[in-house]
RNA sequence: GGGUUCCUAGCUCAAUUGGCAGAGCAGCGGCCUUUUAAGCCGCGGGUUCUGGGUUCGAGUCCCAGGGAACUCACCA
């Protein structure tokens, strides 16, 4: 071949099958043939052509379908091959005779390759077999394939090749591509219930001054032209409470939050959300009004209120069971926390029944580690646990009749948290008091406390009506849905470490390459 | 960050006690007009993740590094 334009195309650098595959190439132009033409001819897609067969039989107009070959079997004077697209597969039958001139045997079966696309014009007809096919009369090269396909039968199995490589991982592995149809489902059906239910689909800023509304570490960025550091959010809540401050009764948000925290099969540093809040509810209101989505999103995306998920089955029919969470713990670890009403206490009383806790929480991250180990993993039906310790909930109103609790639930499935929501303090000074007892964690060692927002305060302080506020995770929310046990299945492009040695030495020699500016 | 396990041909996987690196698919050449992972005959294909070490001899044992999976801690 002619001079390579970079090492990724130098023959040194190329396996055989590469080398083949580009020969072929070159002689698909040379044979006159345009191996990436920019327009296909197709009447009928893949899984149209098969209707429309259903429908009309023998009596069906020819048809022109395109797509990746999948599978060739060449049997001499004939072949048979199986063309995907995007909604389905069908057969090919290619014969010397019918196809013009010495197509068949000098382009078909020298010069297309595994994996080529294609287009296929011709006649609809069952096969001895009962195959349904098109009867090639002619065949539209689309695009040159340069690598070879996985294996047909196995596929790719690598994880980490899946996950680095997610397009050959989709081409490969079909069941893969489904994933991410439910996932799609699932988001839509969202939309749907809360669109119809009268919230208003928003958008809030991503980079932020100040971040907030989770107990997370954030990412920080930095805008050159402006001088200043901002953030990545954490979550969308304090923006959207603006802007029920602001009229909205009814309003969600759908997007990625960015959390810097370790991974793990239920945690990526970047994770989709849905946050929405609603003026005049309070946390009962919204667990109800949470049983009644998914339940809503079950049926569209399923049909129907139970789902396996690992061999269990999950019946998501509401209600769900709601247990306070100082029962759940009491029952779980035989401990009341509310015996125990200082960090030193509880932390001593851990320690006497066999337990590690952490000598620098407070009292609520002590509580919530208790939940975390000895609850959560067990909450395998759709749960509630309600009514959670005020020093982990910064941003929840306090419960009436107790001052150490606020009104907040989370909702769990799976063993897995996978909703958290509260009746939001919309009392300015209560909510400037909670940000200053953050402050002063945060000054004092905890990096996932809050700081103070004082814009938020200002909104809150122009009158903010009693709401309810609420956030879900839609990653967890699709494992469960697709039967998946890592959060990487059902992220398309889940974040992995970059490579080092090779993939350095690569970018570095790109450099070379003339970039004329 | 800690612990455990894994990394072999384009893909899926073998390789006994440390003893000639193999198979299927894919590729290349050939036969084949009803196949469904087509079949048959023949051929080529390896930095065994990287770098050291032990050994007559290392895919295999040891050390260091890279990446991944699982798990613990933290988070949602």
């Amino acid at each position: 071949m002619s001079t390579p334009i970079h090492p990724m195309f130098d023959p040194a650098n190329l396996t055989d099958q590469e080398a083949a595959r580009l020969k072929n190439l070159e002689s698909l132009i040379a044979a006159g043939i345009e191996p990436y033409p920019a327009r296909a001819r197709r009447t009928h897609t893949i899984a149209a052509a098969r209707a429309l067969y259903q429908e009309a039989g023998d009596a069906a107009p020819e048809v022109s379908v395109t797509g990746r070959l999948r599978r060739i079997r060449i049997m001499g004077k004939m072949s048979f091959a199986d063309l995907e697209d995007g909604t389905g597969a069908i057969q090919l039958v290619l014969r010397r005779d019918s196809l013009p001139g010495d197509f068949y045997d000098n382009i078909w079966k020298r010069l297309i390759d595994l994996g080529d696309f294609v287009g296929a014009t011709g006649k609809l007809a069952v096969t001895k077999t009962g195959e349904l096919s098109v009867e090639v009369r002619e065949m539209q090269f689309l695009a040159k394939t340069l690598k070879p396909m996985p294996d047909k039968w196995h596929g790719v199995r690598d994880q980490e090749k899946r996950y680095r490589r997610r397009y050959v991982d989709l081409l490969a592995n079909p069941p893969v591509r489904d994933i991410f149809r439910t996932r799609a489902a699932i988001v839509r059906a969202l939309r749907e219930y809360l669109d119809g239910e009268g919230f208003l689909e928003v958008e809030t800023p991503i980079l932020q001054p100040l971040y907030g509304g989770a107990a997370a570490r954030p990412f920080i960025t930095h805008h050159n032209q402006l001088h200043q550091d901002l953030y990545l959010r954490i979550s969308f809540e304090l923006y959207l409470k603006r802007l029920i401050a602001g009229g909205y009764d009814r309003v969600y948000e759908i997007g990625r939050d960015f959390r810097n925290e370790g991974v793990s099969f239920k945690h990526n540093p970047e994770f989709t959300q849905l946050e929405f809040y609603e003026a005049y509810a309070d946390y009962h209101a919204i667990m109800r009004r949470t049983e009644e989505m998914v339940a809503y999103v079950a049926q569209q995306v399923t049909g129907g209120l139970t789902l396996t998920w690992q061999g269990r089955t999950i019946d998501l029919t509401p209600p769900w069971r709601r247990i306070p969470l100082r029962q759940a713990i009491l029952d779980a670890t035989g401990i009341d926390y509310e015996s125990y009403p200082d960090a030193e206490a509880l932390a001593a009383e851990m320690r006497r029944r066999g337990h590690e806790p952490d000598p620098r929480s407070t009292w609520g991250k002590l509580v919530d580690s208790l939940m975390a180990k000895y609850v959560e993993p067990n909450l395998i039906q759709p749960t509630f646990l309600i009514d959670y310790p005020r020093d982990v909930s910064p941003l929840a109103k306090g419960s009436p009749d107790d001052p150490r609790q606020v009104e907040r639930f989370e909702g769990f499935m799976v063993g897995m948290e996978v909703c958290n929501a509260f009746s939001e303090i919309n009392d300015p000074i209560d909510q400037l008091q909670r940000f200053i007892d953050e402050s002063y964690r945060a000054r004092h060692g905890d990096d996932e406390a809050h700081p103070i927002d004082e814009d938020y305060i200002e909104a809150l302080s122009y009158g903010m009506p009693p709401t309810g506020g609420f956030g879900m995770g839609i990653d967890r929310l699709t494992m469960i849905f697709t039967n998946t046990d890592t959060i990487r299945e059902v992220i398309l492009f889940p974040h992995l470490r970059t490579v080092k040695d090779e993939a350095e030495n690569d970018a570095d020699e790109s450099e070379d390459a003339p970039a004329a500016q």
